[in-house]
Parts: C-alpha cells; sequence; structure tokens
DNA sequence: ATTAAAATTTAGATTAACCTAAAAATAAAT
DNA sequence: ATTTATTTTTAGGTTAATCTAAATTTTAAT
C-alpha cells in the first residue's frame, strides 16, 4: 500500500517532468513539497526500490511507468473532486485546491468512476485544467500566455499557471474567471507590463509575472 | 493538527462508551483497531497529555468534552458522506462504510456543512443510523432488538449493528432493507432461533446473533 | 584550469505509531 | 484468602518520514 507522503513525491515529481525536464531535481521537488533536499533523497532512493521511479545519484528522479500511472490517477482524482466542489457544493474556485489536496488520496476503485459518470465526465477542471481519462490522457488544448499576445490582440481566458487562493481572489477581484475576454491595449517597454481590457470594459496594468500566469485562446 | 490515528482512537472510544460503559478497556480499543493493547496504552497516554481523553492508569479512557466534540464530527461526517455515497452515487449499502473510513478525516470547515445542505439534511444514514448535529446531538429513536420481539409481532426494519459487507450482502440476499417488515412466527426454544416471514412472503430462520443484529420498530 | 557556488547526498537524530515479550496490577475462581 | 487468569503497563525495538549539519559531487564563473 502506497502513503499519502508517497504519493504527493510522486505527483511532485510529474509536475516537475510533465513538460520539458527528463528528471527531476532534489530541490526542486523539496521546493513543491516544503520539505528539506535531503528528506527528498531519502524518499526518492525508497520510491526507487519500489520501482515507481528511476533514479540515478545526482541526476534526479523521474516516473516509471507504475509511477506515471499513480500520478496521473491522482491528479484525475484531484481534479474531479475540484469539480465536484465547484459544480455541486457550490464552492468558489479559489477555495477548493486544499480539499482537493486531501480527497485525491481517497483510495477506491469503483468511487472515481461513479463520480466522474455523476459530473457528467467533465474534461477540464474549474480552473480550465484538462482531466486525465481514465487511461492517462491528458487533452492539450493550444494556449499562450496572455505575455505572449501582442498590442490589439484578444485572447479568452481558459487557464492559470497556479492555484493559490491569493492568486484567484485578485482575479475575483479584477471579475476575471474562465471565459473572460482580455484584451491588449499596449505592452509598457520599461517594465514588461501589460495594460489590458476586460471584457470590453475596466482596465487594468498585468505585471509581467501576472500576464505570464493567465493562459488564453487567442480570439 | 490531530492525526488520522489519533481520530480513530477517539472515535473506537466514543463507540464504547456511547451507550452504558464510562471507560474505555485497553483491549476493548484494540480490538476495534486491530492493534496491540500495548499500543493503545501509548495513545491514550499521548491522548491524555493533549487533554483529549481523560485516564487513569489501569482504569481505562473516556473522552474530554474536546474529544468527544472530534468524535461526533467524525461520526457526523462519516454518515454525511455514507448519505452522498448511496443518494449520489448509487453505491449500495454494503459498499460504503470502508470508503466513509477515508473521508471522514478530511478536514475543511466549509465542507461539511455544505455537503449537508447539498444533501437535504438528512437525519439518518444509509444504515439507519442516526447523523448527529453540528453541535454533536444525536436523535434517538426508539428501536428494538429483533430478538426482544415476542410471537404473532411485526417489526419494521430500521438499523443494523453492523456495517460489515458481508452482513449486508447476506441480508441482501434476503431481500431485506431498512423498511422492511418482519414477523415473528415462531421463537425456538433450543437453540433460541427465530423463524420469521420477510415483508409477508418468504420465511428464514434467524439464530440469536443475527435477531439481536436486527433493530425494529414494533408495528 | 582553478576556484567558487549550488545542488545533492550522507551522517546522525527525532517523532509518531506501531510491535513483541516480560512485568505488574486487577479481577475471577477455587 | 490464595491461587489463577485476564488485563494493562513497561521495556526495548522497528519503520516511515522528517530534520540539521557536514561531506561530496556537479555546475558555473573567473
Ligand atoms: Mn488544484
Ligand atoms: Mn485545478
Ligand atoms: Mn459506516
Ligand atoms: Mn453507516
Amino acid at each position: 500500500m502506497i502513503s499519502f507522503a508517497e504519493e504527493n513525491y510522486l505527483k511532485a515529481i510529474f509536475k516537475i517532468t510533465e513538460r520539458d525536464r527528463k528528471s527531476a531535481g532534489t530541490n526542486a521537488i523539496a521546493g513543491i513539497l516544503n520539505t528539506s533536499a535531503a528528506s527528498v533523497t531519502d524518499m526518492i532512493q525508497r520510491l526507487s526500490e519500489k520501482e515507481l521511479v528511476s533514479y540515478e545519484k545526482y541526476k534526479g528522479a523521474s516516473l516509471s511507468p507504475a509511477g506515471n500511472k499513480i500520478a496521473t490517477d491522482l491528479i484525475r482524482k484531484h481534479r474531479l473532486w475540484e469539480v465536484f466542489l465547484v459544480d455541486k457544493l457550490h464552492f468558489s474556485w479559489e477555495k477548493i485546491h486544499d480539499i482537493a489536496e486531501q480527497m485525491e488520496h481517497i483510495k477506491s476503485d469503483d468511487l472515481i468512476d461513479k463520480l466522474d459518470n455523476y459530473l457528467g465526465n467533465p474534461r477540464f477542471d474549474p480552473h480550465g485544467d484538462p482531466i486525465p481519462t481514465k487511461e492517462g490522457k491528458f487533452m492539450i488544448r493550444n494556449q499562450y500566455s496572455l505575455d505572449l499576445l501582442l498590442e490589439g490582440e484578444t485572447g479568452v481566458l481558459v487557464g492559470v499557471r497556479h492555484h493559490e487562493t491569493d492568486f484567484l481572489n485578485y482575479l475575483n477581484e479584477l471579475k476575471i474567471a474562465l471565459g473572460t475576454e482580455l484584451r491588449i491595449l499596449k505592452k509598457l517597454e520599461f517594465d514588461k507590463s501589460t495594460r489590458v481590457r476586460i471584457n470590453n470594459a475596466e482596465e487594468v496594468i498585468f505585471p509581467k509575472k501576472i500576464a505570464r500566469d493567465l493562459y488564453v485562446k487567442k480570439k
């Protein structure tokens, strides 16, 4: 039986390696899990024993097929529970991540299938992230970071990089949600910030950091 | 922060002391939690440090007000999740207990209120057990063990003593569920078994042990 | 190519939660 | 009232998961 701690490590390695990188370093994992690098070394050695990651000293860890399955199942569960919390219990999107972090660890073969069905087999979670299929396939959406759009272009918000409550509350205050239209009015050179019009109404200036964390579909 | 293990101990002590007994012995707790008596002593000493139980050497443990609140909250969560699993996900009653054992440990102030509301503030769980209120009050139903009924009397099933899958499957096979009418045809003296008619149809003979585990309302 | 900085691993400890075996206390039986 | 049986506690140990501090390896910079 796999522990919560082990599951969290696998998920962290997945997140680090899901895009480009082919292995996850000790420090990167420690950063995500708020733990020490020494603890990470310890754990990845144990996960390597269990054949859930492949590991070479000083070269980081990557998921084995078995480890990858566990990680994608966790993400599937996490995101389905987030849909449940928003669609059925009417939580708002900034409150759900921490609860889903707990719920994703519930073990039951039947439960997730029934939940998925009950929710109408959603393909995206309330933050716009794709929900992997039972077989672990992710739907890939062609999306751009808002800071890649040029002056005059308009994007529709389809995702956000982080799920932190503070960041999402900031968007709430600006009345920005999935589906919101964002038009680039001006790209300010000197500090790389962007002036944006929200749903043809208010204007706001995003620092580069924020613009990079908003994913849009070009309109 | 209280751990899952600690929560399970508090719940076990609650169950042992909820009726008559005013303290829970080491062996009794160990029996419920499938652990050793030595481990129990260890844990109740720590819970005593945290003022969640009161404990005197060799005299067992009982819940403090704080411990009692945690235990009733756990039972509330357990039973509400069981209602969710049956009413919304269409699980049948013999599959839900083990899943609810996991879900009861999810910590969120908001979550249970919203769940309760979403389920329509149910007062009983799918096994007929009362769901305590937010304030920890249990609705008490006047019920009898089936083996207390006399020949010719009829009872309506309102609860069962255990939630074990095997026991509930046995009832399923006999088409016995909450609401089923059970009429006492004959009480057999020599082995204390009871001949019963189920919903005015089939007959069955219950050993005393089974009859004692079925709770009915007299009709 | 050295040297300095950063990342990673090892060494040594700690804590929670468990275990078995043995000792001590309580309860039951003669 | 002793003896016997049962229950409970203590003693000593294990494992998973964490920590800090020190050693080692890799990477970056001069
Ligand atoms: Mn999330
Ligand atoms: Mn999400
Ligand atoms: Mn149950
Ligand atoms: Mn129940």
